[in-house]
RNA sequence: GCGAUAGUAGCUCAGUCGGUUAGAGCGCCUGGUUGUGGCCCAGGAGGUCGUGGGUUCGAGUCCCAUCUUUCGCCCCA
């Protein structure tokens, strides 16, 4: 048997599936909700390819990050290209920017993108090696502190638009392109009597990347013992951080400031910030992002600044309520008897169908008795009920599913009557 | 990449010290008299016990290998 490959999964209907966080209607649930809030909020969708050339993660996302280092699909084109799927989309968001020289018609770009990212990691509750992700990019002149707050604002909407209680939004500073060599000198400095007694992860952090030291779980008592970065700030990102921490109060939105918070991808400068959830286990992050102000010009566009996040859809799916998402059952199904019966209902559900409502009939003709079986497994909220007599009467039954009354719909007015019957409910 | 878990029916699982035709619940199909779902009752279909090798008179059960799952480390969404 040819299975999905290691730590990918299908999405299934409900019916198909018992794990209810891999069922597609929670991801639809959580889109539409995101869509509405993009629409209000001045968003427009950008579709980027799923693969990109390989140079530009390696730039964009930072050759010395996991992601980059050990965790893409990367593969050689036959004209000798090498290609990689994406392992996240806001460097593709940015490589349009550029390509498309949107500067040029827009000085402030917003843009959302909702799709599959692909990461060549092991798998484990909530992670997986296609993933997806909805996230937004704010690109242009302006490094307002006001778009930080606005997007915080609205990621903390969705949250709970979709049901989500108990997360915790996390803040920190990773400083500008001047307060980052102090923050590496100072941990260089604090731990350089220490080091030889610490993990080999952070003896290598030491020389590359000391800023990576703060995310060690293994030696989180020393690295609780630095100083904070948030005194070596520049005037400038000290006031950025401090006017969007003044922001967030001004709305009402609770944080909590997190002088370890590290993201694992270079291109972040200033605000980072993350969510999590204490229901989701061991990876808790339900979404993150940050402001990247360098990542136009590293990766060979204008100096524009931005701000954006990602969130985990599957991670999402995880921890919206039980009952969230409509599954999409039929709102009516046409119990036919006998052959003209069954060719009148294939019409009927054409003419409901048209009217929206979602008409199912069955392709076969069964009794009435496993025909109400079928109409009872398929979750339909009421069925129409044609046979013989109804047809010689022109008075059709249509019974409720959900408390067995019966009434009668009218041949000469059948349309109307169903779809006042059967539509105003929806609605509701 | 490292560590740990598990793999028996569509699903969730039981299966004793190695010993006959491998079980249960749920789900599915059929029936319980004329054209009415759920509840109840009866019957039925459905399994190379993940795969390959080994030990043995005999393997779902013991050994080895391999694949896959899940969870943790790492890292991220």
């Amino acid at each position: 048997m040819i299975t999905t490959p290691k730590y990918t999964r299908d999405l299934l209907p409900a019916e198909f599936s018992n794990d209810t966080s891999a069922q597609v209607h929670r991801f639809q649930f959580i889109e539409e909700r995101a869509r509405d809030l993009f629409r209000r909020y001045g968003f427009k969708e950008i579709r980027t390819p799923i693969f990109e050339h390989t140079e530009l993660f390696a730039r964009g996302v930072g050759t010395e990050t996991d992601i980059v280092s050990k965790e893409m699909y990367t593969w050689k084109d036959i004209n000798g290209d090498s290609l990689t799927l994406r392992p996240e989309n806001t460097a593709s968001v940015i490589r349009a920017y550029i390509q498309h020289k949107m500067w040029g018609q827009a000085e402030t770009v917003k843009l959302f993108y909702v799709g599959p990212q692909f990461r060549r990691e092991r798998g484990q509750k909530g992670r997986f090696r296609q993933f997806y992700q909805i996230g937004a990019e704010v690109i242009g002149n302006s490094d307002n502190p006001a778009i930080d707050a606005e997007c915080i604002e609205m990621i903390m909407q969705l949250v709970a638009d979709v049901g989500i209680g108990n997360a915790e939004l996390r803040l920190n500073s990773v400083g500008d392109a001047e307060s980052r060599p102090r923050f590496a000198e100072m941990i260089r400095r604090e731990l350089a009597p220490k080091i030889s007694s610490m993990c080999g992860d952070c003896q290598r952090r030491y020389e590359t990347n000391p800023l990576r030291i703060l995310d060690c779980k293994l030696d989180h008592e020393v690295v609780a013992g630095l100083p904070s970065t948030l005194d070596l700030l520049t005037d400038d990102a000290r006031q950025h951080f401090e006017t969007v921490c003044r922001y967030l109060d001004a709305r009402g939105i609770s944080y909590k400031i997190d002088s370890r918070l590290v993201r694992g991808l270079d291109y972040y400068t200033k605000t980072v910030f993350e969510v999590v959830s204490g229901s989701l286990g061991s990876q808790n992050a339900l979404l993150g992002g940050g402001r990247y102000d360098g990542l136009s010009k590293e990766l060979g566009g204008p100096a524009a600044k931005g701000f954006g996040f990602a969130l985990g859809l599957d991670r999402f799916a995880m921890t919206i309520p039980e009952n969230s998402g409509d599954q999409g059952n039929p709102d009516l199904y046409i119990a036919h008897l006998g052959a003209a019966a069954f060719e009148r209902a294939l019409v009927l559900v054409q003419g409901l169908r048209k009217k929206g409502i979602a008409a199912a009939v069955d392709f076969e003709t069964r009794s009435l008795k496993s025909s109400m079986k079928l109409a009872d497994k398929l979750k339909a909220r009421y069925v129409l009920i044609l046979g013989e007599s109804e047809l010689a009467s022109g008075q059709w039954a249509l019974r409720s599913m959900k408390d067995s009354s019966q009434s009668t719909i009218s041949a000469e007015n059948w349309l109307e009557e169903i779809t006042n019957l059967v539509g105003a409910e929806e609605a509701v």
